[in-house]
RNA sequence: GCGCCCGUAGCUCAGCUGGAUAGAGCGUCUGGCUACGAACCAGAAGGUCGGAAGUUCGAAUCUUUCCGGGCGCACCA
């Protein structure tokens, strides 16, 4: 509702100076830093006063004889050296808060496509991972909150050299067949079993190199033609790691809608098709002198401003580069491939989503959605990978595919690195170098990291003994229940209080927290808001809508503590629109904390079950509510469960 | 060497396209439970926004430069 009547008087005003002074000024609406200002406030006079060689106070006082009155807003004042504070009409406001004008929000047709997670399956998710989760999965519930229609990819790269190393590291230390890790596979912790192996694996090539590149080229051989038993043995992994992941996030609540496999783009020849269209447009050429001799390249004009650089796409063997791979892919995400997966249902969630999976031979009739074709795509991948991600896109522009070009955007973010202390709580040995830095990095290879499970039943346990603490009484399941949503509620909100650029450095301690501004402090506020609720329906007190008038809330909302706080609450759709435009997942939990924080204050502030004036009692049971379910809400957009009492 | 990112309170971080006295959380110190359950609330102390110069009505925010840190720059993914 804010966010309507903001972007209205922004339409209004920059309409007004466009006929008034005949200038086309990007108006902007603010919200003052001071409540005491009003709600909105227009800077706009400084502005026009460069343009027009006029004081800005003139200025204002102009803006605000012209514009008159406007409906839903009260006073325009002029303050300091000009600007424009804009009052809004309280009881008007509230009113449309309670009977909001059906705004008809069509669907967008358009698709976004949002491609996360893509963890090589080849070993257990760690944090890094679950911040490229947590990160991909808000981001979707936000641009479907705003009302857009999205399709959440996960790629798999199950033929890369991760899931090779874990396959040779079975064949030549464990001496593993397909069919005796098959038997493995079936244990619930496989993916913690590849995590060491893997690691044990990367020592051994540390220590014999000359096995690194011969068990490497033999196993990837084998993953490529898919003949023989080490290419089953790639397949047992990487579809069991897959399960493993899946079963992960959806711990979190992290779902997807379909899974396009590296396997899939090589077998069906994405790249050959991709790879015709790139030469046909001469967008890479065939290096003939150099170090990169018999290379396809793609020259560097296109993707930085040196022109000296270039980046092989092809090697001078024929086999394509991981670039190329994305390119192609990239291409089927947009729709401009001409070519197709074919797929199979993978598994039915719980809610009854399916989950598909791409697959090279055609299926029988299955009713598998129509995927990719997107009109938007964002890649949510670490920002180490920008290099990489600006060739992928400078490769459609090369293609001439501007468009796409530019709607591939990179969704970016900083590492997840361990501090020291944490290292030593979790048994890590670090060298003395390691011991005087700021954070340490998470390493696959060393086997060196936080899992991602770990982690989470750490939380429950120690939410579980909160709840016990304080309920007793309740069964085993049930107290298990609330323990793991705010397990799950601590965790999504401690990797989404960040930026996306700012490096994390995991504390075990701060990631372990439930008091000050966390996932469990938005919990509590909502617990308590519905606990009113009940205690007022337990004695019989109801919310008489009829009581609820213009004049009423008008009279109510003359205090300008319950009117500050209205205004808090009642700028969900703001923050979450504002956050979609940013690209900042954090936005949207910040607003949620500071709403989770006007709701304590309210809530000890106020009694509404004892308060003694009919009116005023009315007016707090219709505020409880309208915060419990604005705090549903912010909630649900940042994937943040909300226990039955905590 | 080139490119990108960061440097804000003791610690961890916000600060929207430059805007009105720089904000949170943690930690420290004072208070507040015969309760709509304190996983909470009220209050206090704590900052030359890395340094310098510039742009302008106005700079934590933009430009330049220096200092200090991180990450990229493969015929790996």
């Amino acid at each position: 509702m804010f966010h309507q009547i903001q972007s209205r008087l922004q339409e209004e005003v920059s309409g007004h100076i466009q006929t008034r002074y005949g200038l086309d000024l990007a108006v902007v609406l603010e919200e003052p830093s001071d409540a005491k200002f009003g709600e909105l406030a227009l800077t706009v006079a400084f502005a026009l006063a460069k343009q027009l060689k006029k004081a800005p106070r003139v200025i204002a006082q102009e803006l605000v004889d012209d514009l008159g009155t406007l409906p839903g807003v009260v006073a325009m004042e002029i303050a300091g050296a000009g600007y424009i504070n804009i009052r809004l009409d309280r009881g008007a406001y509230a009113a449309s808060l309670i009977a909001p004008p059906a705004a008809a929000t069509a669907a967008a047709a358009d698709k976004v496509i949002v491609e996360h997670t893509n963890i090589n399956p080849n070993k257990a998710a760690h944090i890094g991972h679950l911040r490229n989760s947590v990160l991909g999965d808000t981001f979707v519930r936000m641009l479907r909150a705003s009302g857009q229609t999205v399709e959440v990819q996960n790629y798999i790269d199950n033929t890369g050299v991760q899931v090779s190393d874990v396959v040779a590291g079975f064949h030549h230390l464990e001496h593993k067949t397909a069919a005796d890790v098959t038997e493995l596979a079936k244990g619930d912790r496989f993916d913690y079993l590849c995590w060491d192996l893997y690691a044990r694996t990367s020592q051994h090539f540390k220590d014999h190199p000359e096995d690194e590149k011969a068990w490497q080229h033999e196993a990837l051989h084998a993953i490529e033609t898919g003949e023989g038993d080490l290419a089953e043995l790639g397949h047992v992994v990487a579809d069991a790691i897959v399960l493993c992941h899946l079963r992960t996030m959806r711990r979190l609540g992290i779902i997807y809608d379909v899974l396009p496999r590296e396997s899939e783009i090589l077998h069906l020849q994405f790249w050959a098709t991709a790879f015709e269209q790139l030469k046909e447009r001469q967008a890479i050429y065939l290096e003939t002198e150099g170090n990169k001799k018999g290379c396809w390249v793609m020259a560097g004009s296109y993707y930085s401003d040196s022109d000296d650089d270039s980046k092989v796409i092809v090697r001078s063997n024929g086999i394509v580069t991981y670039v190329g791979k994305d390119i192609a892919y990239q291409m089927w995400k947009f729709g401009v491939l001409g070519k197709d997966f074919h797929y199979r249902k993978l598994l039915t969630e719980a809610d009854g989503h399916e989950v598909w999976v791409s697959t090279a031979e055609p299926q029988p009739a299955n009713n598998a959605p129509k995927f990719g074709g997107g009109a938007t795509v964002y890649n949510v991948i670490d920002t180490r990978q920008s290099y990489l991600q600006d060739v992928v896109a400078a490769g459609l522009r090369a293609l001439g595919y501007t468009g796409q070009a530019e709607r591939s955007i990179h969704f970016n973010y900083e590492m997840v690195a361990l501090t020291p202390r944490t290292c030593v709580e979790l048994g890590i040995e670090l060298s003395d170098e390691d011991k005087s830095k700021a954070h340490v990095q998470v390493s696959g290879r060393k086997g060196l990291g936080v899992k991602a499970n770990d982690l989470l039943d750490k939380l429950i346990e120690k939410a579980l003994g909160e709840v016990e603490s304080r309920h007793a009484d309740a069964t085993v399941e049930e107290r298990r229940a609330v323990a793991t949503q705010i397990a799950i509620g601590a965790l999504r909100y401690f990797m989404l209080k960040f930026t996306r650029n700012t490096v994390i450095a995991f504390d075990l301690g701060e990631a372990l927290a439930f008091t000050g501004e966390t996932g469990p402090y938005l919990q509590y506020a909502a617990v308590r808001a519905k606990k009113i609720l009940h205690k007022l329906a337990e004695q019989g007190d109801q919310l008489d809508c009829a009581a609820l008038t213009p004049e009423m809330l008008a009279r109510q909302l003359a205090s300008d503590d319950f009117w500050h706080l209205l205004m808090r609450i009642s700028k969900v759709d703001s923050a979450v629109a504002k956050a979609v435009t940013a690209g900042e997942p954090s936005h949207v939990a910040r607003y949620a904390f500071q709403l989770a924080q006007a709701f304590s204050g309210f809530y000890d502030k106020y009694s509404v079950k004892d308060e003694a004036d009919a009116e005023r009692k009315q007016f707090l049971i219709w505020m409880t509510g309208y915060f419990r379910q604005q705090l549903e809400r912010v909630a649900a957009v940042l994937g943040i469960p909300l226990p039955q009492y905590m």
